[in-house]
DNA sequence: TTGCGTGCAAAGGTTTTGCATGGCA
DNA sequence: TGCCATGCAAAACCTTTGCACGCAA
């Protein structure tokens, strides 16, 4: 099934920029533009397709945003495949999308699991809503209306 | 600031429809093709423009489903613009949107601001995972690993 | 040498935008 | 009549795919 035959400099210098990059997330035309920086070209498409493989992997995760930016990519830890308990928020005024590890979050996965019948995958979902600074700030007058 | 000057037959038939439609997730191209089914000719480009404006007044909201799927919309209600206190959840296997409304939700939301400083926004918040059903299928053996 | 991984370019799908026209006030 | 909203088509954007070539084993 495994058919990860050659390993190739491109699998590696991508590799090294995912560890690199841990706790921090980034877009496949981030990546690329990482190496275009450096001198060193590598196809958007493999970049693409490298990311697929270590999502299948479990060895990075993939975050989508919002819908018409990239989607993110995160480095998932050398160990910690699937044990990584934190949630995203993003914050719909500066974008910033903050990591949040929380034991009510645990605990709302399990309430949602027991009551509900719902495993929540905390990979994938992203809490919307205003961050700290935005709120502070007083930004969050209401709704833009340009 | 306002300009929604004209009102137009489109825009009739457009809200007619989402009324229609509460409770329920569509997308632009479903409402399209909803009304060419009724030999109604309506641009993607007018459901586009009036679907943004309509969630820039909060009357309908727009959740961010899977990246390359088109997003969906759905009506807000007639008064509970921003009282709706439901979330959704996504299953991840049979795609299926699930409202949720739940206490523990608003009670997490209070912990998440008094907190972390983050004001949750559940509107456009989706928890992605497993629903019952496919819980019970045992279609979660893992993932799919081709 | 074999055949996988790469890079380029083109295709795919959703959403946005430009522009001329039609319809509301 | 004035001007906004519409509709068409083209563009923009992110991502995937086809194909020939280069490079790892």
């Amino acid at each position: 099934m495994q058919k990860t035959a050659y390993k190739t400099k491109q699998q590696d210098l991508l590799f090294s920029y995912l560890r690199e990059m841990q706790g921090k997330h980034f877009t496949a035309e981030e990546v690329r533009a990482h190496f275009e920086a450096k001198k060193l070209t590598i196809g958007i498409a493999t970049i693409y397709r490298q990311l697929e493989k270590l999502v299948a992997e479990g060895k990075i995760q993939k975050y989508f945003i919002d819908e018409h930016s990239a989607a993110c990519f995160e480095y998932a830890g050398e160990n910690c495949n699937t044990n990584e308990k934190h949630f995203h928020l993003k914050c719909e005024l500066c974008g910033r999308l903050i990591h949040l590890e929380c034991d009510e979050l645990e605990k709302l996965g399990e309430h949602v699991r027991t009551e509900h019948g719902f495993v929540i995958n905390p990979l994938r979902t992203v809490f919307y809503g205003v961050c700290k600074d935005c709120l502070s700030e007083g930004k969050n007058e209401d709704c833009n209306e340009d």
